[in-house]
DNA sequence: ATCATGGTATAAATCCTCTCTATGACAAAG
DNA sequence: CTTTGTCATAGAGAGGATTTATACCATGAT
């Protein structure tokens, strides 16, 4: 069997035409490089050089190989150059999914300054629902996702990244709510509005109020926060919203927060992982800072 | 210091995405294929593959990888496969140096037999003067010469390869010669033809007469035997021509030998080498063929 | 001629790297 | 819960590459 390394030591000697300097250059003994012609000779089954007393010179077989065999190491160094530019992070790209409302209230702010921080690294943002997220992480389309927990972690490692806290909101025309405190039961009398059917924030919604024996059946379904929050706002009902989200609106007076009779559960969210596959270089840093904060 | 050897495991653990599978195809032990493959890695100094609990799969630095070390390595396997047609002497060419007259009366059959043998052997033959045959082989552009001895053996190994002899013929109006032995003296002032100044054969000759205390003065140069002999049959002259060469005229009668009072000494012609290079895979059997039969 | 120089080949001992055996750990599937 | 298939690891071992030392050869200078 040819052993890959001699066609290195070929390439050396056919260049220098010198075995001496061939073996200076590889740093080794110029026995080793004899020897090694000559394995590679006897198993090409054909003379590679012609010994003349000052030096060597490549046959035409020889002459014939050292096309390929420069081609091949050019080839071999091109792509460990290329590794080299990756591992600089150069090549890296960072795949994460998240909802739409995280990304923008979570993600984002760890985004800009990672991204300070490593300019090269490319950040392709995927929106999406929680269990698409999942699935894509699952199928390796995807370093990470940022999800709302619990989440079915078939294949997947979670780590829990923090809480939302979660509320009821309404503007200006609910203000006389603001005194009381209100019963799931009382809530679900009033306009709800909420995101649509399948989000997970209007899926735990539903779980909490069906656990309290009441229905959660919003009057309008939207798909933002920021539409909500505006909604809410101009007096269509009562928005159920994370908190942390609609802090501009709070301090500004343009929505307030309802008092519930029993608290709503905080929500924890989560970084998803696949359980086996190494994070790629560009998304370990990402990832390792997201958990430093919030372990 | 990376070990080509390992490039050639990650191509079969890549392909396969089984360091077992690639152990089987490699007729090693699995171990050593996850020995190999960490190596690699550490060298690179990157995560190639993801360990899976059913194989490995590429990260994105292996995927980068994968494309190089492929084209390489195919590369490497074509020039193995040229080497390898090489051996069969597809690619074979045989360069022969020799004068006109050699290539015609001596080269020829034997060039007939060795080329229906190896047709695939392209014969390169350069006619030309002894002296720059046997340069151009010390310069590794001809493989063997066949000159015309002695020759100036610097760097050169000569073997010998048989004798001709020289003779002085006359065609038709110079019947009258034919029974007599002529002295050199007499054959100096007769009519001679000959080839050029700087052939060998005409220097040859002027060595023979200078040592008989005469002068080789040909009143007709020419370029070849063919022409030599039609002129001498036509009367112009003696011609000084090797016997072997003009078999034909002398049993058609149209030129016939004359006597001279000492024999014309042989001529010695010999197969020049490099004295250093060894013969290419195409030569080597010409050359032994033509040593086999007159060494 | 003789010697010095610069090159390769060869022999034998050594060393190191790769390979193997054996085993562990882990995940998936039955 | 066992079986199966996978990779990782440890330790022992073997064998090939490397080194050291030397021979050999051609060349060119003394």
């Amino acid at each position: 069997m040819i052993n890959l390394e001699w066609y290195r030591i070929f390439l050396h000697t056919a260049r220098t035409g010198n075995l001496t300097h061939a073996a200076k250059e590889l740093y080794v003994t110029q026995p080793s490089v004899s020897y090694a012609i000559k394995q590679l000779e006897a198993e090409l089954g054909v003379t590679l050089f012609h010994r003349l007393s000052k030096g060597v010179e490549l046959t035409e077989e020889g002459k014939a190989l050292l096309g390929f065999v420069e081609e091949s190491l050019a080839v071999l160094d091109a792509g460990e150059t290329r590794i080299a530019a990756m591992k600089r992070l150069g090549g890296g790209e960072l795949r994460i999914g998240a909802s739409q409302s995280l990304i923008k209230h979570v993600l984002l702010p760890h985004l800009n300054t990672f991204h300070e921080e490593y300019p090269d690294i490319r950040i392709r943002l995927s929106p999406g629902k929680t269990n698409i997220i999942l699935q894509r992480i699952r199928e390796g389309q995807l370093d990470c996702g940022l999800v709302h927990l619990p989440a079915a972690g078939e294949g997947l490692t979670i780590h829990p990244l923090g809480e939302l806290q979660d509320g009821f909101f309404a503007g200006a025309p609910f203000r006389h709510l603001a005194e009381r405190t209100l019963s799931t039961q009382e809530l679900s009398e009033l306009p709800l509005l909420s995101f649509s059917e399948d989000s997970s924030t209007r899926i735990f919604a539903e779980q909490w109020f069906a656990a309290e024996h009441s229905a959660f059946e919003p009057d309008i379904e939207l798909g933002s926060v920021e539409l909500l929050a505006e909604f809410a706002s101009e007096g269509f009902g009562i928005a159920l919203l994370t908190r942390a989200f609609v802090q501009k609106e709070l301090a500004a007076g343009r929505l307030f927060e309802l008092q519930t009779e029993r608290p709503v559960p905080p929500r924890a969210i989560g970084l998803a992982l696949h359980h086996e596959r190494k994070l790629s270089l560009a998304a370990r840093p990402f990832v390792d800072r997201l958990l430093e904060n919030a372990p």
